[in-house]
DNA sequence: TATGAATGAGCGTTCATTCAT
DNA sequence: AATGAATGAACGCTCATTCAT
């Protein structure tokens, strides 16, 4: 009967977060949000800080999941269209979070956490398209991944600010095509 | 001897804001920085938010200027090249103001500003950008455009978190080569 | 096996009221040092106050017990001497009621149970005394208990502040021979 | 016309926290007390704990002032007499303080500036004392001005207790006597 | 009797804003 | 134009207390 209130907790402050910015959001329009006492988030959390935390770890580890994929060996052009679509669909299944996600990381204060678990799958992901880049014959596969990564970055980026204008579906494929796939 | 106070104002804010976020930056710490009493800001300004909407103004009036010389007909490959190069340039020039910017601009409360200042840019960018490509023989020149405009921003705001990493000048030769410029 | 929670839970709060203070030890706290649930307290005590009184209440029963020797007529030397025995032995063996005693006792809230409790037995160990120290022909016995009252009260706590500085058995002897005793 | 603030807050700090004790005294009722707004005292002090810094260390500058009269050499028996004149008329003068401070003094967080304020001065008069009761003959001048010191101690939270009862002058002729000044 | 999740009032603190000078 | 002391609303957070189990 009762759902689990952390989980509303955390459902509440991403939603506000994702809209509002995490500076603009009170513990007291989550609590409000989430149909509870404000103090109750503070048998869950630290802080607003923690509360934070939490949900970018969660999100990351949605992440994490969703590039399960890269673990098996694929031949590249699949892999890399793996790629764009896992990432494209995460995207669109995790607004809230990508939305709080890159309005938090050019923040110094932020950095920390995402310099542990966002740098590493960055890393990670840098890594895997270099060599499928590489295996596709390109010059300079490192600068290369550097490119597409940009490009994936500032395309969800831009979908999130004008989902309308920035559809992703319809410039997939035109991706797909650039790079012969 | 005496610099124009409000310039002395505007500067300070808008380093502290890039440096530590809007939410973060008190107008104590910005009068401390400029060197000036807290209470002169509100000489020149109605509020902190309308601080940071001028401050936000200024920045895209300079982007502005700095697309002046795609007023005057070029060559399409010149033209997408300029464009490259006056983005990087200007960003390199104003890392604060593009900090700030990236920082601020996937919020609500702010979309109002960038819809009537940045919008108009992006809009302007986009079609300019979609006419080079129709020239250049591109099929989709408007999903080629978005897809490219996403890349840049992609990489501006990458080279933005991590400078070394994202060496803005050593992927700009790849992006010419890729097309064809 | 299980020992009387209740009292598990009255040790817990004087250890850490005498510890920290009254107003820094928290419900939370005190259960979590007794082993037992936070609400449980409720159970025996009303309040938290209520809590604090049960102990300022038990710590005086066990003044007051330690005290009865004095139903008993004695010589008056040898009474001033068993007065100072016993007070110094009680202190030695509750230091956590009488740090958290003197901690409180200047409270104008906390005095209506001084008053209650404690000037009763103030007013009778001044009465003692000032019996005793008639038959020994002091010409003010009644100043002359007061002073002496004092003197014991400020030896304790300063004995409780420091008590390598203030070793309540090397001072019993100086006023002992003070007294002629 | 307009009397310090500052000095009103720490008034109106003093009064309330000798009344009701540290920890049971909001900020707000500090404000309320002293006719001004919340946010002020924290242009003055950085804290609520700042603050009480403050209000101790002005006070024990006070002692330290009323006991200069202890620089300059005098006879054993009249520094003696002079100490307990002088700490009983600073006490008479400066009620709230002291209150304040055996309010505090046993509480392990405070014993920061206790040590370093405090025991200095605590030192000193148990120095003075000790030098004085040797020269008129004592056979332990330090365990004898232990005693002493304790005495007035107690005999000073016993008057602010019930200053009724402990009347200082009253008791201070029984003293001189006993020590035959 | 015992639990501990949930409550909500109240705290210390910050800070955008005002205004007398 | 310029100052900075003063304001007070709003914030994050704590914690005594309640209550369904």
């Amino acid at each position: 009967m009762k759902t689990n209130q952390k989980d509303q907790i955390m459902e509440a402050a991403l939603r506000l977060f994702a809209e509002k910015g995490y500076g603009n959001t009170s513990i007291a329009a989550i609590a409000r949000e989430a149909g509870v006492a404000q103090g109750l988030m503070y048998n869950y959390f630290d802080s607003k800080e923690d509360l934070l935390r939490g949900l970018l770890e969660k999100g990351f580890q949605g992440v994490q999941e969703s590039m399960s994929a890269y673990n098996e060996p694929h031949p590249p052009q699949k892999a890399i269209a793996m790629h764009i679509t896992a990432t494209f669909a995460h995207v669109a299944g995790n607004k809230d979070f990508w939305r709080l996600f890159h309005a938090i990381k050019l923040q110094d204060q932020v950095q920390a956490y995402i310099n542990t678990e966002y740098a590493e799958a960055k890393t990670f992901i840098l890594k895997t398209l270099a060599t499928n880049f590489k295996k596709l014959g390109y010059k300079s596969p490192n600068e290369e991944s550097k490119l597409f990564f940009a490009m994936i970055d500032g395309l969800v980026v831009n979908h999130l600010m004008d989902p309308k204008s920035f559809s992703l579906n319809s410039i997939k494929k035109l991706i797909l095509k650039k790079y012969h796939i």
